[in-house]
DNA sequence: CGCTGGCAAACA
DNA sequence: TGTTTG
DNA sequence: ACAGCG
C-alpha cells in the first residue's frame, strides 16, 4: 500500500486541498503582465496561475461540482459537447471534456487567448472559441446550437432511457417533434417503451431529501434480509450534487455466499413490498460455483450484479430511477470508486492506471497488467489512490 | 504524421 | 453485432 | 470537426 515511485507529475501535497481560503498572495493573477520572461521557455508553467495542476489526467487534481470562476464559459463549453455526442462525434465530445474539465479547476477566471492555450487540453479550436468569449461574452458556435430546433429535439430524444443518439436522429428523421409521437413509434424496444413512459417522472430530479427518504427504505428492507448489509449511496449523490437524476447504491456482504445471491433477494422483496415498479435492466452473473468449468482453482470472477430500477417514492408517488449494485466483499471499494464518478474522472483514473501504471482498474478490480494479469487486492479507495500514487480527492472534488 | 482516447454487459 | 446503459 | 503524444 505504499505509493509506488513518484512520477513528479504530481508532488504539491499542498496548494491542493480544498483550497479556498485564498488569500492572493501573489498569485500573479493581478500582474496582468508577466514581469520579464515572456519567451522564457525554459519551463512549463510562466503565465498560468501556480495553484493549478496542468495535467492531462483529471483525477489528478481536484474539480468541484461548481466552477467558481469560468462559469459561463464552462456552461457554453458543455452545450459544444453535448452537440458534438448527440451528432456522434464522441472523440470530439471528448476534447471538449478535457478543456472543460481544466477550466472548471481553473483557479481564476481566463483573461487571454495565450494563457488559455497553455492549458493542457485547450487547443487551437477551443482557443478560438475561448479568445471569441473573452470579446463578445459568448460563443456564436454555442449560442447556434441552442437555437437549432434539431439540436433542441435530439437533446429531448436522448433523454428517455434507451435511446442514445442513433435512435434520437431516427425519430429526428421521421419528423417527430414530441415524446407523445414518439410513442406511436412501431419499431420501439420494450424498454423504449418503458422510457417514454416514465419520460415525465424520470425528468424530475431529486432533491437530497429524496434521496434520503428511498435511501431510508433501502436500508430498512435490505437490512430485513441480512442485517448486516454495507449499503453505500454513490453517483452524483455522494459527490455532492442537489439535484439527481437517479440514485445509485453499491450494496455488499462480508459473508461471499449471501452477495452472491443478494441481488434477487433484494429485487423479490421490493417487488412484494411495492415499491419496485419496473426492472429497466438486469444484469445477474452466473456465480458458477461448479469448479469443473473455467479456469484453474480459486476461480472467483463473478462479476457484478445489478439492477437499474423504476422505483415508488412513496411521499410523492413518483417513479425514481435507482440502481442497485451488488459487489462481493472483494470488490467493494473498487465498485464504489467506479460507481461514483463521474464519468470523466472515471476515464481519467483508468486511462492514468493503463498508461501511466500499467494497471487495469475496473469497477470489478484493480490489476496489473504483467503475463498473466494479477489482481491486486485492495480494501478501501484510499488504498486504491495510494497504490495508484495519486493524491486522494475527496468525492465531492470528483466533478470533471 | 498516425494513433489513441474508459469500460463492461444487456438487449434486439 | 450494433446500440445503449452506468 | 479535437488534442496530446511518440
Amino acid at each position: 500500500m505504499k505509493p509506488e515511485p513518484l512520477s513528479e507529475t504530481f508532488v504539491q501535497e499542498e496548494s491542493y486541498q480544498t483550497e479556498s481560503t485564498s488569500k492572493d498572495r501573489r498569485t500573479s493573477s493581478d500582474s496582468e503582465h508577466n514581469f520579464t520572461d515572456d519567451e522564457q521557455t525554459s519551463d512549463i508553467e510562466f503565465d498560468l496561475d501556480p495553484r493549478f495542476l496542468n495535467t492531462k489526467y483529471e483525477c489528478l487534481r481536484p474539480t468541484p461540482l461548481k466552477p467558481k470562476y469560468n462559469q459561463s464559459l464552462v456552461e457554453l463549453l458543455e452545450v459544444i459537447e453535448h452537440s458534438r455526442e448527440l451528432n456522434g462525434e464522441e472523440r470530439n465530445a471528448l476534447s471538449y471534456r478535457h478543456a472543460i474539465a481544466a477550466l472548471k479547476a481553473y483557479p481564476h477566471n481566463i483573461k487571454s487567448y495565450a494563457e488559455a492555450r497553455k492549458i493542457i487540453g485547450v487547443g487551437p479550436k477551443i482557443g478560438n472559441h475561448i479568445k471569441e468569449f473573452l470579446t463578445t461574452d459568448t460563443i456564436p458556435e454555442a449560442e447556434e446550437i441552442l437555437a437549432s430546433e434539431k439540436y433542441q429535439t435530439l437533446d429531448i430524444f436522448s433523454r428517455v432511457y434507451g435511446v442514445g443518439y442513433k435512435t434520437a436522429l431516427k425519430w429526428y428523421r421521421k419528423g417527430y417533434k414530441s415524446i407523445r409521437e414518439c410513442m406511436r413509434d412501431p419499431y420501439l424496444t420494450h424498454i423504449q417503451r418503458l422510457g417514454l413512459e416514465l419520460f415525465n417522472d424520470f425528468q424530475k430530479k431529486m432533491s437530497r431529501q429524496d434521496i434520503q427518504e428511498l435511501l431510508g427504505i433501502l436500508d430498512t428492507i435490505i437490512k430485513s434480509i441480512y442485517s448486516d448489509c454495507i449499503i453505500t449511496p454513490v453517483g452524483g449523490y455522494r459527490r455532492g450534487k442537489e439535484f439527481n437524476g437517479d440514485l445509485d447504491v453499491v450494496v455488499s456482504h462480508p459473508q461471499e455466499e449471501i452477495a452472491n445471491n443478494l441481488l434477487k433477494d433484494i429485487v423479490e422483496k421490493l417487488m412484494d413490498t411495492g415499491h419496485l415498479k419496473h426492472k429497466l435492466f438486469y444484469a445477474r452473473n452466473k456465480k458458477d460455483t461448479s469448479s469443473e468449468l473455467l479456469s484453474s482453482h480459486r476461480n472467483v470472477m463473478d462479476k457484478l450484479d445489478k439492477c437499474f430500477c423504476a422505483f415508488i417514492q412513496p411521499s410523492t408517488q413518483i417513479c425514481r430511477q435507482v440502481d442497485l449494485i451488488i459487489a462481493p466483499y472483494s470488490q467493494y471499494s473498487t465498485a464504489v470508486l467506479g460507481w461514483t464518478g463521474s464519468k470523466q474522472f472515471e476515464r481519467s483514473l483508468r486511462n492514468y492506471a493503463k498508461k501511466e501504471r500499467n494497471m487495469t482498474l475496473t469497477s470489478h478490480g484493480l490489476f496489473l497488467n504483467v503475463i498473466p494479469k494479477r489482481q491486486v487486492h485492495v480494501t478501501s479507495e484510499r488504498e486504491i489512490f495510494n497504490i495508484l500514487g495519486i493524491p486522494w480527492v475527496e468525492p465531492e472534488m470528483r466533478n470533471c
